[in-house]
Formats: C-alpha cells, sequence, structure tokens
DNA sequence: GTCCACACGTGACCC
DNA sequence: TGGGTCACGTGTGGA
C-alpha cells in the first residue's frame, strides 16, 4: 500500500533507501556535496531494508494515528465551543482555558450559591457562549451599596450595550445588594470584547454610588421598599 | 547560537547543507546509494547557502515558538484539570472534552430551571419559617404577562404586608415574566395567615395586568427597562 | 514573497 | 525487545 504523504525530508530518505533515482525536483543538494560522506563506512547498515523498514512503516502508523486521535479530541473542542473551523490548534486552546476556567469559576459560585451581597463592592462578568441559537450569553454578578435608581440605571446600561435580560437574581441584605443578571447579546456580537464592555459599564454603574443617595438608602432599604 | 536540537531526519539536510562532514553517528546510509545522485545536475542550487538557509532558520524557529504556545496552554489545562503532568496529551484533551461537556450540561440545567415562565400563570406562595431569628420566611412565584408597573405594583403590595425582601428572582421570556420571592415577615406573624394574605394580594396584582397595559409592554421590556 | 498554520516522518526516550 | 509518546525540522498551501 502506497502512503498517502510524500514530503518533508523524509522523501529525501526514501529516495535513498528505496529508488536508484532521485527525483526530478528533488530537493536542493549542494555542489560541495562532500565526497567523504559517499565514500563512508556503510558496514552494519546493508541489513535493514527488511526488519528496520517494517519498524519505521509500524512507527510511521502508529504516530499518524496518534495524531488523528489528538486531532479528534480538538475538532470536538471546536464543536462544542462556539468557534468556526478556521480558527487555529493555539487559539481555540487559548478558548478552552478560558472556558474551563469561567466554568470552574461559575461552579465554585454556584456550590457557594453567593447570591447574597458582600462587604465588599464585586463585579464579575463572563459569557457562557452556549446558547443553542448562536446567540452570546453573558452571566454577570454586581455586589453594591443599594441606591434608589441603581436598577433603573442598570437597565440603561443592559440596554445600551443592546443586552436582553434573560433573567435577573437580587438579593438584599442590610443596605447591600447583589444582582446577578443572565443577558443575551446580539447574534454577532464578538463574546470577548462584550464581555470587556459590560465589565466596564457596570463598574462604572457602581462607582456613580455616590453621596447623594446615602441618607436616602436606610429608609428606603430598612423600612419600606426596595425602588 | 546554536540551537538545541540534533534530532529528525533534517539532520542529513544540515549536514549536506552547512557541514562538509557526516556525523559520527549519522543515519544509516544504504550500500545502495545511487551514484548517479552524486553526479546528478546541481545547477541552479549553488546559490542556497545564503537565503535559503535563512529562511529555513526562520522557519525553524517560528514552528518552534507556535509548538511553545500550544504546549503553554496544554501545560495550563493539565493544571486547571485534575490530573497529573504525566497524562498524555490525548487522554488530557479526552479529559477536557468531557469537562467542557459536563459543565456545559450543568449550566443549561440552570437555565432550564424552571425559573423562566410558564405560559399559564401561576401564583405560589408558601413558609418555609426556618429563619434563624425567628422571623416568618415566605417564599412566592408570580408568573403572568408583563407590564410597565408590575415591578413597583409588587413592591408596593410587600411594603403594605410589611414583608421585606431578602430574595428576588426574575426571568422574562417573550413578554412573559416570573418574580420569585424570598420575604421576611415580622416577629410576631402568623405564618399561615400571612401566606394567604399574600397570596390573594399576588392575585390581586396579577388580575390587575390589565388592557391599559398592553402596547406598552413591548416597548418597556424588548427595549428599555423592566422597571 | 514573506508569514503562518498544519501534517508529516523521524530520532530519542520510556515502559 | 516492541509498542507507546514526544519534540523536532521540514514541505506545503493559504493569506
Amino acid at each position: 500500500m502506497q502512503p498517502e504523504n510524500s514530503s518533508g525530508m523524509s522523501e529525501i530518505y526514501r529516495i535513498l533507501t528505496h529508488t536508484g533515482m532521485p527525483r526530478a525536483n528533488g530537493p536542493e543538494i549542494p555542489t560541495f556535496f562532500p565526497t567523504s560522506f559517499c565514500a563512508s563506512d556503510m558496514s552494519g547498515i546493508t541489513e535493514l531494508p527488511q526488519a528496520r523498514a517494517l519498524a519505521a512503516k509500524n512507527h510511521k502508523e502508529a504516530e499518524k494515528r496518534r495524531r488523528e486521535r489528538i486531532k479528534g479530541h480538538l475538532d470536538e473542542l471546536r464543536r462544542l465551543l462556539p468557534c468556526n473551523s478556521k480558527t487555529d490548534k493555539a487559539s481555540l486552546l487559548a478558548k478552552v482555558v478560558q472556558r474551563v476556567r469561567d466554568l470552574k469559576q461559575q461552579t465554585s459560585d454556584i456550590a457557594g450559591s453567593d447570591i447574597f451581597p458582600s462587604e465588599t463592592d464585586e463585579i464579575s462578568v463572563f459569557s457562557d457562549e452556549f446558547s443553542s441559537d448562536g446567540r452570546s450569553i453573558f452571566k454577570a454578578s454586581v455586589c453594591c451599596e443599594d441606591r434608589s435608581d441603581l436598577l433603573p440605571d442598570l437597565i440603561e446600561t443592559l440596554n445600551s450595550l443592546h443586552l436582553r435580560t434573560l433573567k435577573a437574581e437580587m438579593a438584599m441584605v442590610g443596605g447591600r445588594v447583589r444582582n446577578v443578571l443572565v443577558v443575551a447579546g446580539d447574534r454577532d456580537f464578538n463574546g470577548d470584547d462584550c464581555t470587556d464592555l459590560l465589565r466596564d459599564a457596570l463598574k462604572a454603574l457602581v462607582e456613580r454610588s455616590d453621596s447623594s443617595d446615602r441618607c436616602k438608602r436606610q429608609r428606603i432599604f430598612d423600612r419600606r421598599t426596595m425602588k
């Protein structure tokens, strides 16, 4: 059976070992090709054609199978992640690393089920990218002091980024609030870019939580309303 | 700078192109090495040593960098997943595939939880009564058509019953909304009575979802605000 | 025509 | 040993 391949420097090796004739367009051979090379000792290698060639053949085929196994997994990852078939191997693996990181973070978030606000301000955004219809899905968590116009501000922020809210979860404790959002971006969004945009917007939102609202917060949240 | 490598069939190429001497333990050369090869036409390749060798050098180094990039990501994955450093590349990638699959399933489970609104209106209220400080805790779920003043109405309803919101979860899909609330009543509340009160109040709230708001809903929820 | 990414065959090394 | 993985340098084809 003729192997499909004919690439690589191995070609010259095939020529040297199997054929008596160099290729028409064979690899370039320098003019200072050493005569000592041609004349060098060849003893002990004359028996190679049989066993040695068979071993090489097995080796070659095993290596090919190995490559195919690896490639199969990579293709599967390519299919699992939202990326076209033309992303190169390194970038694909980078995405995979990021994805595993995100999901690891996500599960630990869920395990801690820390919907309830922490003492410190926190913002986290990551993309799920697992929407069945190709839209980008993001999960965002914002924890900060509460204030009367936080929710309207948040809504406006999402609107300005053309993000639709699929799910919102919020918890208030002692004047602090945590919002956990699941939002969907446009079909053609770049997930990574949008993640950064959203993170920055939310950061700005939290930093806007200023003086003017302090006194109202107590009244509003400890007694009557969460508006 | 001396490249660290000396493996591969390329070695023979380096010998042929750069040195006048074959390696001591060079690759085996068959005794039937064709004389026609040594004597074959070398014209047109005598100019290779300069430019060609440089190109080959660049190529070699670029390829090395590429390999290192890929290897870096793989090492990172090896660190991220629970597996020792000695698992082979293919197995590692298999683990990664499985991991991503699992986490994907997990997230879709979460997304598929019944927080999302159903087609029919639903109200359910029950008391948890498990508060550590003796307060009554209620869990309430309201599913109905969305409208612009649903949330303010809901807040007012809770206030009128002297209920504090501890946690609120909401999801919107196609003009319908589900709110899941965890609320705390006063210390001396009768849990059962309050459950009924709350249920009735929420029922009234949903039934108030009337004509006057139909057109606004689309505008409000698909675009601007959920207030 | 230079860069980039890939598949290939091979030597080294490990059970 | 024989079967396995790995890193290497190279040919090749696409931007």
